[in-house]
DNA sequence: GTCTATAGGCTGATAGAC
DNA sequence: GTCTATCAGCCTATAGAC
């Protein structure tokens, strides 16, 4: 259910189109403005006015404005689950990875809405039923990648859940978080990091933090007992 | 500037008690409510029901539903930028990781409500200028925890900005989503992962991420050379 | 499929009595 | 400081013409 986020592209008053055009408009505006503002913030009005089609056409399409909602959360969501079964087809576990964060930076472009969406989505009380299925694709590509990695001796052993947190969370607020720092950075003087770079960065922490050798914790409490940690 | 979420506390109509009494209970009903369903999904109707208060008065002491809104989340962001300052007292950048790691345990129970906070203002436009400053010095403690362990020959160099941002963004998509999984974990078969177990998780991955070695890339890409990795 | 016009509800703010 | 009453504005949804 991919969604070429269509640019605006007005009709004329009166004009008939291809209704999917109608439909894909509307799906680009949700897109854009439900990750900018958050749904609450957005009007039915403003969505027909990005789209360039008249309001009345969100109910007839969606069913009204919670519809394009779920309609454009679910493509998201979607699309992402699709892309990451690249990951599993991977050599290896530690090439899954690398193939794990190169489905995410690719997002960057080819969605750039969705990280905003899926945070804010993550946050609100009550998952939207409708994305539950890919939600639970995407936690169980992690939860096998971890475990593979285990079996093949490439990584130590971690709790899955916790892995996919800690991945799904730092990428997501990167990603969702790109916008405010692009506006920040306009205003007080800020070296803006690049998603190429934070992605390296996440992705050298963690084959670090997942090679299989013991606890730098443990090697370090049985070294030196120097006291003073709280 | 802490404030106690104070617990409803209804009051009689007409009976004059003490003013910073009502000014807390809006701030803590801000704080539960704003955290739930963001700034937009709630009304002052609701604000004033949840403090026990006259919706009146919502303009009367904080200027309006803006006002409220940010005196929240200032007293959040300020709270944690406080109690942060004891990273820097540490005897060693490890320490200092750890006490870090602890902060944000805390903070899962005297202040539960900021991480949905944070995260919702984090992700929208334009970020509260009257936060600005405590969001510096949050990134300057982990700018300087970064520097201090390269200099003490404890972790590695890495980019501090893109080590605050993996870090944050998992701490805070963690604590931000435990609301969402609770619910979840209601209906489906789920096993909630605790916080303690989590920040023991990413303290680990941590500590091995920054581990001053050899990057594992490089050594397994000299090592053996099996392709494959796109 | 698209459009106009409108209904009906809710929102945030405030004037003015106490 | 607190409360009641009220207002103007915006919101989503839809009936009905085209």
């Amino acid at each position: 259910m991919s969604t070429n986020l269509a640019p605006p592209q007005r009709k004329k008053a009166g004009e008939k189109r291809d209704p999917t055009a109608t439909r894909r408009a509307l799906l680009g505006a949700g897109a854009r403005l439900f990750s900018e503002k958050g749904y609450d913030a957005v009007s039915v009005e403003d969505l027909a006015r990005r789209a360039g089609v008249n309001k009345a056409l969100i109910s007839y399409h969606f069913g009204g404005k919670r519809g394009l909602y779920t309609a454009v959360l679910e493509s998201g969501f979607a699309e992402v689950a699709d892309r990451l079964r690249v990951v599993e087809e991977a050599a290896d576990a530690r090439a899954g990875l690398h193939r794990f964060f190169g489905v995410f930076e690719d997002m960057t472009r080819r969605r750039s809405d969705f990280p905003a969406l899926f945070l804010r989505e993550a946050v609100s009380r009550g998952i939207e039923p409708a994305v539950v299925p890919h939600l639970l694709a995407i936690m169980g590509t992690t939860r096998r990648l971890a475990e593979r990695g285990h079996r093949e001796g490439l990584f130590r052993k971690v709790d899955p859940l916790l892995f996919h947190f800690s991945l799904v969370g730092a990428l997501g607020f990167f990603f969702a978080t790109e916008p405010a720092r692009r506006r920040a950075a306009a205003h007080v003087r800020f070296e803006m990091p690049t998603p190429r770079a934070f992605i390296h960065h996440l992705e050298e922490m963690t084959l670090r933090g997942l090679a299989p050798e013991p606890s730098p914790i443990a090697k370090q409490q049985s070294n030196k007992r120097k006291g003073a940690r709280t």
